[in-house]
DNA sequence: AATTCTGTTGTTACCGATATCAAAATCGGG
DNA sequence: CCCGATTTTGATATCGGTAACAACAGAATT
């Protein structure tokens, strides 16, 4: 930068006005300036920035894990809009394990990043008192947590599954079994078992500890539960995976045995993948706002750290869903 | 830091080598900056520390799209490497696009990050001479290009190509067409198209243009596709799909015309999903070292930047594949 | 014409760490 | 017990920018 100033015949401070607020360099300046940028090639630090201006153009992202389907539309809307604005993403995996994440936080932070999005919404007392501490702004999105560490933008997981279950309710089944990703540590699962059990209620059946089933991940994971239920409750009529690996798998195992679907069993899925639209049957399932949701969510981080728009401290983006009936129901 | 340094009544050089160089610290030293540490909750501060020491633990990803299952596997194994030596990954996406790719290779340049991973080996000339000018390390790992930036770590996708078409071959198909995604700007569909026509050569078929089909993403253009050779070509006996989501595609139209696979017609795939292994018929396809190529990238480059290893400079890492033989072929 | 205002440019200090080299402490051998 | 060698610690400059305020010129006001 010292040699632009030189080339130029100006102060450093000129040429870094030049780069970020040009509007107050008179014209003649600004294009000796950038001559002079382009003549020598120059690339401006952005470390030496925000250390100097302790503001970051940097989001840090944790995610569960980087190899599923569903984060991947999330983390397309928040990385479009971001870059829009020159916001870089970092990301990182905390493997769904809350100490992990504490770890990866405390690396962003001292990176220090000018916000953070986290896709758990259970974190380690130490983690959130690190956030805190930090002032910086949070976004959580993967469910909507009773006592958000700042910002939410989310979907109900609670909400869309008992609407799911509504909808196989009254379009007939009787015996509507559910299976999840196993709940310990998983928030999201535990709300989507809550919401099962209150539609059921709502309908008037009665739950079931056998039609209640946890697995692991996988499309093997679908096929095995399955056949699972298919074994222990013979009469089961409908089965809701809130996942759509679950589903699929499911419904490649129906396909092996035979079992016609939705006939013999209906089957509903959690999130609106392409896959679930191609198979045949079509799988009837929940279209969740992921794309939109890394949208808001970079959107209203941008707000707060480019704009200083405090009065969205703790705000509540509750985003719409939608029941998509096909074949499988 | 200063902070740190005046709580435990050393200087601010004695609290930097504790965190950075315990061992040429004394015991008594290090035990009594550590408490300070612990008492203040002092986190470092990269940016400082990487501008002063012009050392960066950032590595800059740029893939052309992110919701794309078979860059996940990569991803993570950058990522859990990284991750054990304190890095961090900065990720962007081209959108296939090699202008774009150049303008996030400046922005990750002005970031400093300590190395570069580039899925696309077509880039622009500005973008090669101002990495050049960087002198940073990159790893490109979409292909094995003729000129290399600088590493690569990678397969061949038209050996792998070949292979595939080789041993359709040698299972007695003799008119065998190839679908992959448009080749304009795409080097790896390029390189798969010639192996798959060496490999006609090699077997003695005859090339036939109506049986070599390009087309965009997803489930759907699979659909299209083979819906449009067997069309135009009702003799085809087997339809090579240069990409996983074009083969599942293409299976589930075959479902749903009756047109038997692999007796109608077979299919193979390139890369191996979950989702090939439990779709029925599973179908036959290329294993890709995926997660390997992301493993080996952060090897190499951790070597280059933290050994200084300069006989890397350059190296090629051809890595190994395998024809997976399945029901649909 | 003097005064105030506005807009542009420059000066200086500082952001929070590390590199470098100098100073002090420790050590072993004669 | 002293001296040089070795280890441990500290002072200072610096990395490449920006913040804050000062300086200056020309326009507007009185």
């Amino acid at each position: 930068m010292r040699d632009v100033a030189v080339r130029a015949g100006v102060s450093t401070m000129t040429v870094s006005r030049v780069l970020n607020e040009p509007g107050k360099v008179s014209e003649e300046m600004r294009e000796r300036v950038l001559t002079a940028v382009r003549e020598i090639g120059y690339l401006p630090n952005h470390l030496a920035g925000s250390l100097s201006s302790n503001r970051s153009t940097t989001i840090g992202l944790i995610v569960p894990s980087i190899d599923n389907s569903i984060y991947t539309q999330t983390v397309k809307g928040l990385s479009e809009v971001l870059k829009r604005s020159g916001f870089q993403l970092m990301i990182a995996e905390s493997g769904y394990d809350p100490n992990e994440e504490e770890e990866l936080i405390t690396v962003f932070l001292s990176h220090r990043v000018g916000g953070l999005v986290l896709h758990s919404t259970e974190h380690t007392p130490q983690a959130i008192e690190k956030i805190r501490k930090s002032g910086i702004p949070v976004v959580e999105n993967g469910n909507i947590p009773k006592e958000p560490l700042d910002m939410v933008v989310s979907y109900s997981n609670r909400d869309a599954s008992y609407a799911m279950t509504m909808h196989l309710g009254r379009l007939g089944y009787r015996r509507i079994a559910f299976a999840s990703l196993y709940s310990v540590h998983n928030d999201r699962s535990q709300d989507r078992l809550k919401g099962y059990l209150a539609a059921l209620k709502q309908l008037g059946h009665d739950p079931d500890p056998r039609m209640v089933l946890e697995t692991g991940r996988g499309l093997a994971a679908g096929a095995e539960v399955v056949a699972r239920v298919m074994q222990s409750v013979p009469e089961v009529d409908a089965l809701f995976c809130a996942g759509e690996v679950l589903a699929a798998g499911a419904l490649f195992e129906c396909q092996r045995r035979n079992w016609s679907v939705p006939g013999r069993i209906a089957l509903a899925s959690f999130d609106d993948v392409d896959l679930l639209r191609h198979v045949s049957p079509s799988i009837t399932t929940l279209r969740l706002p992921r794309y939109d949701i890394g949208e808001r969510t970079a959107r209203i981080l941008l707000s707060r750290i480019i704009d200083g728009a405090d009065h969205l401290r703790g705000s509540v983006v509750d985003l719409k869903f939608e029941v998509i009936q096909r074949e499988s129901t």
